[in-house]
DNA sequence: TTTGCTTAATCAATCGTTTGATTAAATTTG
DNA sequence: CAAATTTAATCAAACGATTGATTAAGCAAA
């Protein structure tokens, strides 16, 4: 019963993950929300109040800040700023990467300033994980490892938007890379390890300092 | 009489674009458009015959490839790999900027693969400008001026996700930069100058082959 | 008069939500 | 234990509101 209980809402709130995610919270229709996830219309308002419930309980489900995944790195008196940051990457792109539908849902809902509530709340949690990323790289330049002049704000949106333009357009992405965006397996394995290495490779050449630096 | 005609029409672009990068498009009824228009809702569908056939109106009236604006800079034998590229940038972010609210509106509808006319367009010429950032960069690579094992599909992810992510989500942008980017006047000034800096050297230190290169 | 533009009124369809009835399990009572 | 009562879960049906679209009449200009 309880158990029962706790599968059907989480159907439920799988199901709305999936169709928000594909057609947006305006274009999903609780019919077919309700249809796709086999249980009757009135049980969504009956669990979660409204739509707008459902959404907020799908997005609380998966939503909370790794500030506590990156903490102890970042805290870490025996790395670099470098080394942090490296593995502060490594922990990102394999959260997104798993949760990529997910992640799409967050961005294109979060570029529409509605829903308040949901919105905020989203808005805190990825400027937390943004600022953390932000102060690693201030470590790196205030002890003199970083380039000083680097613009770290936008090595932030470099790090996230990056991110986004392969999860968020898959169809392009695909097309781009040549390779299959949608297929979750190549997205945990492959790409993974990619943009694992790109992003590395791409922030280190940028910000560690080496010898010449012209513009 | 003509004039009117299509100073009215274009007043209906002007605003769907804009309601339509605010709400989405099922987020935007007819109605509210032809209100903020100050036009009858029959209209909209005089003119464009269908509220989706508005909405393909609003991107074949921006949307176009600038390969004819890239093309003669990447055929230019004067210019190095890497000259080419730093032009082509300049052109990229200063056509962008100016019209942050349209491409709002071409990523987050792109990410829902609904209306398949616009979409299937929308995909072919961002592809072609992708494809036209990927070939000057393969020719950097060709020419052995640029790094060998640069991989120069993600450059592309960056070149086109960092941008997304400051005119996407302006609200979580202006907290992370600490400037309103919502301020078209800053966005096509300050940030204009400072995306071009960023950019340029964040893939030339990627990019352009110095001396030494280890992982 | 004919043509093109404009309007208010109206259409069927779909939206999110609510309802009242039904079932089954859990709990209380005798 | 058995009977009575309460609670939770589920459903089909219907609600009022809003959606995009259409109509037919009115209007102005050529």
């Amino acid at each position: 019963m309880e158990k029962e209980k706790a599968d059907k809402k989480d159907r439920i709130l799988d199901v709305a993950e999936r169709v928000f995610s594909e057609m947006g919270y305006d274009g999903a229709s609780t019919r077919l929300i309700s249809g796709e996830a086999n249980v009757n219309m009135a049980m969504l308002n009956y669990y979660f109040g409204s739509k707008e419930g459902l959404f907020v309980a799908v997005f609380e489900r998966k939503i909370y800040s790794f500030k506590t995944l990156l903490q102890p790195i970042i805290g870490d008196e025996n790395l670099s700023p470098w080394e942090k940051l490296e593995r502060c990457i490594d922990i990102y792109i394999d959260r997104i990467l798993i949760n990529s539908c997910f992640h799409k849902l967050v961005n294109r809902e979060i570029s529409l300033n509605r829903h308040g509530e949901v919105n905020d709340k989203i808005t805190d949690i990825l400027m937390v994980n943004a600022l953390e990323f932000k102060k690693v790289m201030q470590e790196g330049v205030d002890n003199g490892s970083f380039f000083e002049a680097a613009d770290i704000e936008l090595c932030v949106a470099t790090i996230f938007g990056t991110k986004n333009y392969i999860i968020n357009a898959p169809h392009i992405a695909s097309r781009l890379l040549g390779k299959d965006v949608f297929d979750q397996h190549f997205l945990e394995t492959e790409m993974n390890q990619r943009m694992k290495t790109y992003m590395k490779r791409l922030l280190k050449s940028y910000l560690v300092i080496t010898n010449d630096r012209t513009n």
